[in-house]
Formats: structure tokens, C-alpha cells, sequence
RNA sequence: GUGGGCGUAGUUCAGCUGGUUAGAGCGCCAGAUUGUGGAUCUGGAGGUCGUGGGUUCGAGCCCCACCUCCCACCCCA
């Protein structure tokens, strides 16, 4: 039998989870450092909690989930798919954690104190054709603060993606942008119902240029008029500031805008004060797809590596009122660690030194050594040391094989002679010298 | 959902205009070498050539369909 594992997915082999884990951990850190708290939830959530969050698009990405049992009872087959899908599926793997998050909060709002801040380190799924960079299984790392407007919380979001990839040894820029900015431009022009076909268009600037852009957006509807109503906001420049100045100039008297202007330069304000090393920008092009932002949105770009951002996320002010618990805003944002592991990769940043098994294996000379071996290998082991006993009385050659193979940095041979002095010959596998010790005397020396 | 590319041993790949029994490196197993590894040498195992159909005297090679993986679009971590 021919064995594969679904489209999209992947094993991990130990070398992929030592540096796997060290970004889990690097991530873990930084969260628990601002005082996140830990949760997680199922990998299965009722469709009804999925449906209708992401966008027209996230629905068709999410995998639904056959019903056990007699699906086909009282079902029309006749009917088109998009009828029938619900019907016969009651549940979803999950799409990101930030909607099972909302579902959390309202669930279990008694046992929580506001404002609450979560961390959540689990796999997502989405039915996308993989490509480079795109899996279809895989894990984001999300931190979360809900039950407070404050802007002081955005800040700390740029502080942690500052502190994360600082760690990490990766340069990346933080485009900020905020969703009712883009509301007020919609406004402006007269537009208000085509708010995701303007910055979905407007998203694509730096790639496809303006031409192609005001192209795209007389194909979604808009007219030669409000394309042309769109040019003070492609004519921009400055920095953060002056774009804010302008803009705020050109919101004059609209509420939302206005106030999305206010919320940014605030936001700036922290900024400037706590001088992160990366680099922040104002990015006015910046939209998002996931339509349950509502506030100041981010995303992180890896320097010198083409692979899409590595971080996002954004403030989401009604979430939880979807699910019966209006009126509680919360701000967060979500690290893809698989793109992170492949920036890593490409741009060879990486410690060198990560995950080894054993420290120590002891060579199988047969039956009448491995008693002492079997008590020796205990000892160091309830020091903390990994320790291995070959567990076949192979070949010489087979077992010194094994350890070059494994990196085990030191071996042990017990024979007769070693038996009979309490003692173990302990050979240093990178330099080749040998040496006699004392079970003591080898565990103070691998203590370290 | 749309478009492009790939698929030959465990793995990386070669295989001529279609022509006997499909090759190589690495890896694996055994031996040279039964208390000492990385090197070298010798021998060995390992293939429904992605799947199915078609063209042909003859297909790894040509044609069709499907599948896979990769890349791009869309969208996104």
C-alpha cells in the first residue's frame, strides 16, 4: 500500500521540531513577558460559530465536516451544493483563533476578568490551494487583549512583534493602518457599500501600479468620478505624520474618518515614544480580508524575503456581539509560525545548535554489562542528563555508527575491567580522547 | 475556482530521433575489521518508470484523461 498524507500537509521531522520549537518558544516568552495567559480550544467548532466571519472567500475555505451517523436522512440531494453542505456538515476545523476566541469569551465571560488577555499556540486550517508559504494546516500564534478600547493596547501589540523578531533575528517592517480611515475614504467619494472592493484594489498599488488599480476599480463598480475622488489619497507623502495631517484636512466633517485619523496618530504617538527597532510606516494601501476588523489593523513583511507577512491582526469591536455579548472590543494579533520557520530558512538565521537527543549512550557489550549500564544510565538520567543504552549487543562499528549519526556527543564502554574498578571509560566523540571516570565524576562534567 | 510546470530505486537525478535485460551518486545491508566511529575498498538488496487508457512490430520517451507535488493568480499566516 502507497502511503501519502493529505494535500497540504505535513510531518515534522525532530530536527524541524527543535526549530519549530524555538520559535514556539521565542513567541511564549515575549507573550508570557507581557502577561498573556494561556487557552485553547477545540480543533472542531460548530460551523454556525465559523460561517459568515471571514468574508465570502473564508467560507469557502473552511473544511467542513461530514455528520456521523445517517447524514442523508430528510436531505434533498437534488438541491444546489451551497444548500445541501450545511445540512449534512454541523461542524469546521477551525480558520484562525480569533473568532473561537470570541466564542470563548462569551462562553465563559463569568470566569473571566476584564480586560482579559489570552495567548493561544495551535494549528488552523484552511481548504487553500498550498503554495509557497501557504499550508493548509498550520499553526498561528495568537495574543489577544479583549474588554478594553484603550490604544495603549495597539502599542504593546508593535512592542511584542518588535521583542518577537528582535529575538528571532529577523528585520521586518509593521505597516499599521486603521479600518475607519478606509471607511471615511469610502465616505468621501460616495461609496460606502464598495468599502472592501476600494481596499481590496487599493491593496494591490505597490504590485499592479495605479493605472491597473483605478482599472480594477471601474471593473467593481465605481465611477470615473470617485476614481478620480480617490487621487488625493494615492498623492499622500510624508511620514506618518504629514500623511495624517493631510488626511486629516481632507476628512473635514467626517466622523469616521476623522476619528480614524485621531486613533492613528495616537497611536503613532505611543509609537515614538518607546522608538522600537523595526521599522513602523503608516500604510494607507494596507486593507485585510478578514471583514470582523473594525479599528487600527496590522501587518508584518519579512525583509529580503518573498513570502507573504508573517504577522497580522487588528482591533475587532463586535465580535463577541455576534454571539450574544455586544459592546466589548478587543485588539490582537496572530504570528504564522510556519512562515517564520521558512524566513528562518531562507535567510539561514537559525541557531546552529539546536535539538540533540542524547548526551550519552552506553555501548552494549551483552547481557553480563548491562546491569551495571541499565543503574548507571538511571542515575544520569534522574540528573536530568539524556542518557541512551544501545539496546542491542550489536556491532561495534553499528553502535559508534549510531552515535556519530545521532550526535551524541560522548560514549561510554563497561566491560569486565570497567565493572570490576566502579568505573566507566568515557570517550569524547568530537575530539576522539578517552578517558576514565567515576559515574560522579562523568555527571558533574555533563551537568553543565 | 483559474493558469503553468514536474512526476524514473529510500533519496537526488541521468536515460539520445521511440529499439534487446532501465542506470549513477548518496543512503541501506553484508564483509575486509568480534573493545572503538567518521575514511577507503569489495560484494549485495532495492523499480507495477505517478495511475488508467490509446498510437506502434516495439513506449520511461508520443497522444488523451485522471492524480500528486511545486509555482503563479485570487485570497491569506
Amino acid at each position: 500500500m502507497k502511503c501519502s498524507i493529505p494535500k497540504g500537509t505535513r510531518d515534522f521531522l525532530p530536527a524541524e521540531m527543535a526549530r519549530r520549537n524555538y520559535i514556539f518558544d521565542t513567541i511564549r516568552e515575549v507573550f508570557k513577558a507581557f502577561a498573556f495567559e494561556p487557552i485553547e480550544t477545540p480543533s472542531l467548532e460548530n460551523l454556525s460559530t465559523l460561517m459568515g466571519k471571514y468574508g465570502e472567500e473564508g467560507d469557502k475555505l473552511l473544511f467542513k465536516v461530514l455528520n456521523s451517523g445517517n447524514f442523508m436522512e430528510d436531505v434533498d440531494f437534488t438541491q444546489d451544493y451551497h444548500k445541501v453542505a450545511p445540512r449534512i456538515c454541523d461542524r469546521g476545523l477551525r480558520y484562525d483563533l480569533t473568532v473561537p476566541f470570541a466564542r470563548f469569551v462569551v462562553q465563559h465571560r463569568d470566569q473571566i476578568t476584564f480586560p482579559f488577555r489570552r495567548y493561544q499556540l495551535q494549528p488552523v486550517w484552511r481548504a487553500d490551494r498550498p503554495q509557497k508559504g501557504r499550508y493548509r494546516e498550520f499553526y498561528q500564534c495568537d495574543a489577544d487583549m479583549i474588554g478594553s478600547t484603550s490604544l495603549l493596547n495597539e502599542l504593546e501589540l508593535v512592542q511584542m512583534i518588535d521583542a518577537v523578531f528582535q529575538k528571532l533575528g529577523i528585520e521586518v517592517t509593521v505597516k499599521i493602518n486603521n479600518r475607519k480611515v478606509l471607511a471615511g475614504i469610502a465616505d468621501l467619494i460616495g461609496a460606502p457599500d464598495k468599502l472592501v472592493d476600494i481596499t481590496v484594489a487599493i491593496d494591490k498599488l505597490d504590485k499592479i501600479g495605479i493605472d491597473n488599480v483605478r482599472a480594477e476599480l471601474s471593473e467593481r463598480g465605481l465611477n470615473q468620478e470617485q476614481i478620480t475622488a480617490l487621487n488625493p489619497v494615492f498623492e499622500l507623502s510624508g511620514s506618518a505624520n504629514d500623511k495624517l495631517q493631510q488626511l486629516e484636512v481632507l476628512f473635514n466633517g467626517n466622523a469616521v474618518g476623522t476619528k480614524g485619523v485621531e486613533e492613528l496618530k495616537e497611536l503613532f504617538g505611543y509609537i515614538d515614544l518607546v522608538q522600537p527597532a523595526c521599522h513602523v510606516e503608516l500604510d494607507l494601501t494596507l486593507a485585510r480580508g478578514l471583514n470582523y476588523y473594525t479599528g487600527a489593523i496590522f501587518e508584518v513583511k519579512a525583509h529580503n524575503v518573498s513570502i507573504g507577512s508573517i504577522c497580522g491582526g487588528g482591533r475587532y469591536d463586535n465580535l463577541t456581539g455576534i454571539f450574544g455579548m455586544p459592546d466589548v472590543s478587543g485588539v490582537g494579533i496572530s504570528f504564522g509560525a510556519d512562515r517564520i520557520y521558512d524566513v528562518l530558512t531562507e535567510l539561514d538565521k537559525f541557531p546552529p545548535d539546536l535539538g540533540q537527543s542524547a548526551q550519552v549512550l552506553f555501548i552494549n557489550f551483552g547481557a553480563e554489562s548491562m546491569p551495571y549500564c541499565i543503574k548507571c544510565a538511571a542515575r544520569l538520567r534522574s540528573l536530568g542528563i539524556s542518557t541512551l543504552v544501545y539496546p542491542d549487543n550489536a556491532k561495534m562499528k553499528k553502535q559508534m555508527d549510531f552515535a556519530n549519526r545521532s550526535r551524541v556527543p560522548y560514549v561510554v564502554f563497561v566491560g569486565e575491567n570497567e565493572i570490576a574498578a566502579q568505573n566507566l571509560t568515557v570517550k569524547d566523540m568530537a575530539t576522539g580522547t578517552q578517558n576514565t571516570f567515576t559515574l560522579d565524576e562523568l555527571a558533574d562534567r555533563l551537568k553543565h
